[in-house]
DNA sequence: ACGGCTTCGACT
DNA sequence: TAGTCGAAG
């Protein structure tokens, strides 16, 4: 009842037509155009491929990989020992077998399985350490990013736009050409492919993937599996993780579909099952209704199914809903949703956090001091990493916390978030991140109770974690300047307070007048010299003698345009939404073969190959057939030739290392397509890259301020904050005009 | 004593 | 904007 008043009032208040356009909260396009039509055409013009690729019980394979011994054991992952054998955040096929679940402890785990293997999350700082998972599934994403556009959405799941690569396969080596499949593919699910008693069900794929007389959508969907199976492999070989996947015609069937076959199996949902298989899918299985809006609708509506919403019309979804999640609903019953694949290699932001739960409730500031510090560390580290390998800057702190509070029976208050800009370098991190807990403290405890001191503090801290966010991009160029002006640029990240980037503050020099924490805007960045002493935010330069003085000074600010240059990708949206080409005419890449095992042509050696039509399953037959880690085999792919496969445990400390950056932008221009690297190329090209129409690189420093206005501006742009413009409508003349040139 | 920790998006 | 809230894995 009350989640439909508050979206009741919201939505009618901005009266039909008016909000129609423009993301949803759901991420859902509106389409005028399309909703005239008939259902199935709408349909039917989705000719999209996408893919959602899921890890099978990532935390736990991350262990195995690094102690192989585990491999194809009930395993599970804890963190915290302490309370009841810890929680577990990862379970094993194996181990679920035997009941074990999730929400258990360690200690009802060990009852429902005793010979588990329940293995720790790394602590670092007396907190749980990520950082091992996070480096895993960037691995993957390497690997996964390369023949489409590449959405990470978590740490263990992305997203995949194929459709290029699959209408490509289409036009030069189309299934029903091919003579014979890797056997993976073969072990796909076909969403309503109906295998008869005593049929093979892989000859039943086999006739699927290639019947000449398939719709075109499912002759796409059939190419699609044929990359997904290959990507599967790949992850396997260079990383040794299997993974499942779906393959649909939009984000929402795919990933319903990698969930439906588990673990390394890939399923695959025709056009002709999306109703049947909707029909009689929970409403809650849903992504996005497994939470209050789900159950609301349950309750006020009595839908059980995602099939049931059919029978509400648009208009009384809208009514109960709002606007934008109605019409959001009304699309998914359908099968409908248009969300774009982002091409997003890299998260929009990072945070360090805890708990502490009762008994543990930090009491006085001393303790919330301490414990901030740790995160503060952390989270320094994680920017250092990230400004390392990624060249980006993270411009927000926040902070956020719970408390309770006793006796001064209050109204419950909760504990609010604060932020403010944030200064590189942990000491002023950690400084920050205090006063920030401070101001919060006190609108949390009011303005009459200031009980500063004292042991009997009435409050008590039960969450705690410090996050960066508004992290853009410095473009390649700029970190050469940067390093010929600071010399400071960390090279590794161990070098942590090598480089402050500080964000200059109008007003106080801290945040300590917690009022002003807010309200800075508009701010710019500065270069300071590295010295930790104290907080200087001043907007005078330190060295006046320092050219960069001049460019910052400089302001003018950012314009809409130089947004749309930008490297982060966004210009691409303008153009992805325009409606799709019904046939691949023109613009087309050459993609390799996908049943063709082309090294990665990546920073992996040449160590470890798969025989190309080996199934995943095979893989593992044949590891545990010769269980001896570091074991080399000789394999032959597809082309005859010979190729070592090493298994098992390399040390997985030096291979994190190794791995820990991607998406890195490689330096292609749209022209220079290599065919050798068409794999990459087309992976990367969506990401939208180097602005620079001059080689930063070679200018000398000295005379940075006589050089061209433009790439002064340009580099000041990257100086300051990116404000992003609301109109950045489709197809609005500026967007063209700033593309990168041809 | 909420499974903990992390990330994201929409909304106001 | 900053801050809140919901959701997911």
């Amino acid at each position: 009842m009350s989640p439909k008043r508050a979206l009741d009032m919201v939505d009618n208040s901005s009266a039909y037509g008016i909000k129609h356009k423009g993301k949803s909260r759901l991420g859902v396009w509106r389409e005028k155009e399309a909703e005239a039509m008939p259902v199935v055409r709408r349909e039917t013009c989705d000719a999209r491929v996408i893919a959602h690729v899921d890890m099978d019980c990532f935390y736990v394979q991350v262990e195995q990989r690094k102690q192989p011994n585990l491999r194809g054991l009930p395993t599970a992952v804890i963190q915290y020992n302490s309370y009841k054998g810890g929680a577990l955040i990862a379970v094993s096929y194996e181990a679920r077998t035997c009941g074990v679940k999730r929400s258990m402890r360690g200690e009802e785990a060990k009852e429902a399985c005793p010979q588990i293997h329940l293995v720790q999350v790394p602590v670092a700082r007396g907190k749980a350490d990520l950082n091992s998972y996070r480096n895993a599934g960037s691995e993957v994403v390497s690997v996964l990013s390369q023949k489409g556009r590449c959405e990470r959405a978590s740490i263990d799941e992305v997203y995949l736009d194929l459709t290029l690569a699959a209408e490509t396969i289409l036009l030069e080596t189309p299934p029903e050409t091919m003579q014979d499949f890797a056997e993976e593919v073969l072990n796909s699910h076909v969403l309503g492919l109906e295998i008869k008693d005593g049929c093979d069900a892989k000859e039943e794929v086999r006739k699927w993937l290639c019947r000449s007389d398939a719709s075109y959508q499912d002759k796409l969907l059939a190419c699609g599996a044929l990359i997904v199976s290959d990507l599967r492999m790949q992850v396997l070989k260079e990383t040794e993780f299997t993974c499942s996947a779906g393959i649909a015609h939009n984000k929402m069937l795919a990933k319903l579909a990698s969930a439906m076959n588990k673990p390394a199996q890939q399923t695959v949902v025709p056009l002709s099952s999306v109703e049947g298989l909707l029909a009689s899918l929970p409403i809650k299985k849903m992504k996005h209704l497994g939470g209050k809006l789900g159950s609301s609708l349950q309750s006020d509506l009595g839908v059980n199914t995602v099939g049931d919403l059919l029978q509400f019309s648009e208009e009384k979804l809208q009514q109960w809903y709002g606007i934008n999640t109605g019409t959001w609903l009304w699309n998914i019953a359908r099968g409908i949703n248009g969300e774009e694949v982002e091409g997003r290699l890299l998260p929009k932001s990072h945070g360090s956090g805890k708990t502490f739960p009762g008994p543990q409730a930090l009491k006085t500031i001393d303790s919330v001091q301490h414990w901030l510090n740790q995160l503060c560390e952390e989270l320094n580290e994680r920017l250092h990493s990230d400004l390392d390998q990624n060249k980006r800057i993270a411009q927000t702190l926040t902070l956020h916390a719970r408390a309770y509070k006793t006796g001064d029976s209050d109204s419950y208050r909760k504990f609010p978030s604060k932020s403010c800009p944030l200064r590189y370098g942990t000491r002023k991190i950690q400084e920050d991140a205090i006063i920030l807990f401070q101001a919060g403290l006190r609108d949390f405890l009011g303005f009459h109770n200031c009980k500063a001191h004292g042991n009997e503090n009435n409050w008590g801290v039960t969450s705690l974690s410090v996050s960066a966010s508004k992290i853009v991009s410095i473009p390649s160029g700029t970190h050469s300047i940067v390093k010929y002006f600071g010399g400071k640029f960390p090279s590794s990240s161990t070098s942590n307070q090598s480089l402050d980037v500080v964000i200059d503050e109008a007003v106080p020099s801290s945040p300590s007048g917690s009022e002003n924490c807010s309200g800075l805007v508009p701010y710019e960045f500065q270069l300071q010299d590295h010295d930790d002493t104290g907080i200087k935010h001043s907007k005078a330069c330190l060295d006046p003698k320092d050219p960069l003085c001049h460019l910052s000074g400089k302001a003018d600010g950012l314009t809409e345009e130089s947004f749309l240059m930008s490297p982060s990708g966004n210009e691409d949206r303008m153009m992805l939404n325009e409606p799709r080409r019904n046939l691949p005419a023109k613009d087309l890449r050459r993609v390799s073969n996908i049943s063709s095992l082309k090294a990665v042509g990546k920073k992996k050696t040449a160590g470890k190959k798969l025989q190309g039509n080996c199934s995943i399953a095979n893989f593992f037959n044949n590891y545990h057939n010769s269980q001896s880690s570091l074991e080399q085999k000789n394999v032959t792919n597809v082309n005859g030739v010979k190729m070592s496969l090493s298994l098992g445990s390399k040390s997985s400390d030096d291979s994190y290392s190794t791995y820990n950056q991607v998406g890195v932008p490689a330096e292609h221009s749209h022209e220079e397509i290599d065919t050798n690297k068409s794999e990459c190329t087309v992976g990367n090209m969506q990401q939208g890259r180097q602005p620079w129409s001059y080689n930063v690189d070679e200018i000398d420093p000295s005379i940075i301020n006589e050089l061209p206005p433009e790439i002064q501006q340009e580099f000041q742009t990257w100086l300051r904050p990116h404000k992003r413009p609301n109109v950045g409508k489709r197809g609005s003349s500026i967007t063209h005009y700033f593309l990168p040139q041809k």
